[in-house]
DNA sequence: CCGATCTTCATAGGGACCCGATATAATTTC
DNA sequence: GAAATTATATCGGGTCCCTATGAAGATCGG
């Protein structure tokens, strides 16, 4: 049944056992969001919405509870008085680190099982998948 | 930046991208619950919630929603009048290879992209991670 | 300068989805 | 056959997302 294998399968079960091994104590938006904020400095709702995929109210509310729990903080935009920005405070950054580690952690005990020469493998395909990570998360 | 980079977080970032582009009609656990009854045949409430990771009512009301939909149907379990079991509707496995399909399409057109060299690459690495992907959702 | 229009965000209402605590009914155990 | 266990359902509550709509600042033509 394993014979011809077809890489998009292979890549879609990945992200299944991603997911299934991500902390569950906030929502794939919540920390994809901080994540952004992370990566990519202080933005507003509507870049946010638009990059997590989430219509504007929803993350209007998302940044509400953010904001509720400390992890992120509203500031005005001094250019445009309709908009706001988004920053991750202290905590929102160590937050999005410990997400990280723990993820990282779970992935990398899986990879540590590998023999040598699988290892080396993968290792030559990394440069790849961070290709089409990159083209897919433009 | 693109020095060595760790593999764990490329996969989990590999993990993000297939999250993002995953078909938002049906929530993640509903369309894993169907995926598993897809690929291991009909079974309890309790055994998909242990297998999403969710509690026991989550698993109860997600099957309403899906006996509703009329993706799956429930029928006694005949040597136990306690249990239920749940299986795919001929429309629930159709949905099942409909969202695959949708899925696996995205992430083809993302790997069709690349030049050759990097296929090749990526090919090599397949069964590696394949077998992270066994060794994960085991 | 001024009203029309566009843009940005917030609010309102409703549904999907998850949890812990608890009830109900069938099975197992002694 | 009473007690303990097991499988599922129900209840109350919170998170998270949607569409439709409102309010206010920005922008543009006259």
């Amino acid at each position: 049944m394993t014979g011809q294998r077809d890489p998009a399968a292979v890549l879609s079960q990945l992200g299944r056992l991603v997911v299934r091994i991500s902390p569950r104590d906030m929502s794939l938006t919540a920390g994809g969001t901080l994540a952004n904020l992370r990566d990519r400095g202080p933005r507003r709702i509507s870049a946010l919405a638009e990059s997590e995929g989430v219509a504007q109210p929803s993350m209007t509310e998302l940044v509400n509870r953010l904001v509720r729990d400390g992890l992120v903080a509203r500031a005005p935009d001094p250019a445009d008085g309709r908009a706001v920005t988004v920053a991750l405070t202290e905590a929102g950054a160590a937050a999005v680190d410990r997400r990280r580690r723990d993820r990282d952690q779970a992935l990398a005990a899986l990879v540590a099982e590998l023999p040598a020469a699988d290892r080396r493998r993968l290792d030559a395909a990394l440069p790849v998948l961070e290709k089409i990570v990159a083209a897919g998360l433009r």
